[in-house]
DNA sequence: TCTAATTTGTGCGTATGTATG
DNA sequence: GCATACATACGCACAAATTAG
């Protein structure tokens, strides 16, 4: 036992963490990994020394913190003891967003509470510029005990997320099909989630011709979007376009508008105020992720939306209990005047 | 290994260049040159000091110079480490913000932007929470060449802040009136803004019999909006009142309503549909920060705003150039159809 | 447990040159 | 010419952290 133990704990004598640190944190993660469990005895202090060339102090020192943590007790002429079953460790955790949307807020919140005093979050951003998302991450490494990351939704994430150990990083709402099952992650699952969504109101779509997708390129939003858009109304056989940008002109009546970006949602209510369309009777508008707002634009918008709260939550659970889920985050329609 | 650091410190007794920038300059050459890279130790400063017939002080301003850029950190009793895999930006900004509204990423943006490759922005909120606040500055002292900061309204802020060096902080958004001219600032002028914000939109508000703020308390709201609000509507002699919580029954014909918090303004704007209210007709409705979607709630809502891209820009521009100036944002009405 | 060596961190005093008014 | 402020540089002293023996 005592052998597999002294193992776990790991030296590096250049490294800028004082060596009785490095002690301290061995023991952590060995608790955290379930290698170690209450009432194994420790290495001794002699032992230690010897195997890693360490001055007797700089154990003791390691040690007498331990024991004022309560994470091991000593029994003098005998030796000292692991006395907790688990550490709650501090968390140190980088938190890489790609861009700061308001929905974004309900995500860092939800994390922020759960992890509440258990760690320190940080947050970047990559704005899906590639070369930011390297420095951001090349930079870090070695600093945080978790990694949880929007990706940019490229191939060429790869080798830089290959630089972090492994079993630091964690996906957060996209990268679902980029990553499978390589990280635990909290995705969302965006060509079922439009697809579920626009059967769940297929009785307000029924009511309109056809139905035309706003999805302006080149943007970030998620292509699977789009395809869930299109299986969908093939499989209902309804008659449907994808408009790159949207203008006044290609408002029509009994036309409904699935929209995602705020731009195109403001050009397109105001559009329909001009022609004096009433959403919801001349024209349907779902949009895409939900604010408080968009209860009250025109008269209230019919929107597909994750539950973002429940996103960071979620991550928050995974990243302090080391889980390994891949979990879908819950997407829902949310009925309102516009359709 | 140091001793081959320690000969990549070039230093010219009489140069023009100050040594303690000779010293970051040598550094900032080994980065480039890939003969140090991250985790590398720094030759010690008594080391240096020995060496060069340099001052301690000498060694320590350059020392210190190099982590507030964060390509070094500092470890007491053991010594300096590099960082950063490589470095190109001289600025290292610490932007520390209230909490994540919509309009907050306007700032950010237009910051950022302007910042571009020659700085590494680093945000963080302290949700007006007295703690987090002085627990975030506490550990960012030393990491940063810039402290970029929205206060929280209250003189218990001060203590914190004299830990940080006075040239390194700016003042962000609120804080005008707390700070004076103790720091280079962009702020808003509450209660000029408002006033003459209400004054340019006097013929809109001649229209109602009343009008009313909107004003939640306990808030973050500025105060000064308020007296804002109280000396225009007493220089005109307009009839008003302060509300501290909306509520349908609340909601009367011919009265105007201030709203500072997207809440109340859909609560207001919900009550307004259900009794067939029309806002600009019947109910008039000025809501304060502006966001695209405020186009078109209801049918346009009337605003008074700051302008938050030019903040976020103006405050870039005092950071770059290390200018003092103490700038009030511009803000104005806009109108809509809700007045 | 104690001593010793090395390191960073901080404070104070001093001196010099330069820019500003 | 004078006063002031600021940046640069030096010297000394002491505290606290890290580590060795």
């Amino acid at each position: 036992m005592q052998e597999r133990m002294i193992d776990l704990i790991k030296i590096t004598p250049d490294s800028p963490v004082p060596k009785y640190k490095q002690i301290i944190n061995s023991i952590y993660d060995a608790l955290d990994n379930k290698v170690v469990e209450k009432g194994n005895k420790m290495p001794s202090i002699n032992e230690l020394c010897r195997k890693y060339n360490l001055s007797r102090d700089t154990v003791i020192t390691a040690f007498n913190e331990l024991q004022s943590r309560g994470i091991v007790t000593s029994q003098p002429g005998k030796g000292y003891y692991i006395a907790k079953p688990s550490a709650d460790q501090h968390h140190h955790i980088f938190l890489l967003f790609d861009n700061l949307t308001s929905y974004k807020e309900d995500i860092y919140s939800a994390f922020r509470e759960e992890i509440g005093r258990k760690g320190k979050v940080e947050i970047y951003f990559h704005h899906f510029n590639l070369k930011i998302f390297n420095n951001l991450i090349e930079d870090s490494i070695g600093d945080y005990t978790a990694y949880v990351i929007m990706p940019i939704p490229s191939k060429s994430v790869e080798p830089i997320l290959d630089l972090i150990p492994k079993d630091k990083i964690y996906i957060l709402d996209r990268g679902r099909r980029l990553f499978g099952r390589k990280f635990p992650s909290v995705c969302q699952n965006f060509k079922e989630d439009v697809y579920n969504a626009l059967r769940s109101g297929s009785d307000l779509i029924g009511k309109y011709q056809k139905l035309s997708m706003i999805f302006p390129e080149p943007s970030n939003i998620p292509r699977d979007i789009k395809r869930g858009f299109e299986r969908y109304c093939k499989e209902i056989g309804m008659d449907y376009d994808i408009i790159q940008e949207f203008s006044a002109d290609k408002l029509a009546k009994n036309q409904a508008y699935l929209v995602f970006d705020d731009k195109s949602l403001v050009k397109l209510v105001q559009s329909a105020q001009a022609l004096r369309f009433v959403p919801g009777r001349d024209i349907g508008i779902i949009s895409y992720n939900d604010t408080p707002l968009k209860s009250v634009v025109a008269t209230g918008i019919t929107t597909i939306s994750t539950d973002f709260t429940a996103m960071g939550k979620s991550m928050a659970d995974l990243v302090l209990n080391r889980k390994k889920d891949h979990i879908i985050n819950p997407c829902s329609l949310i009925r309102r005047n516009s359709m």
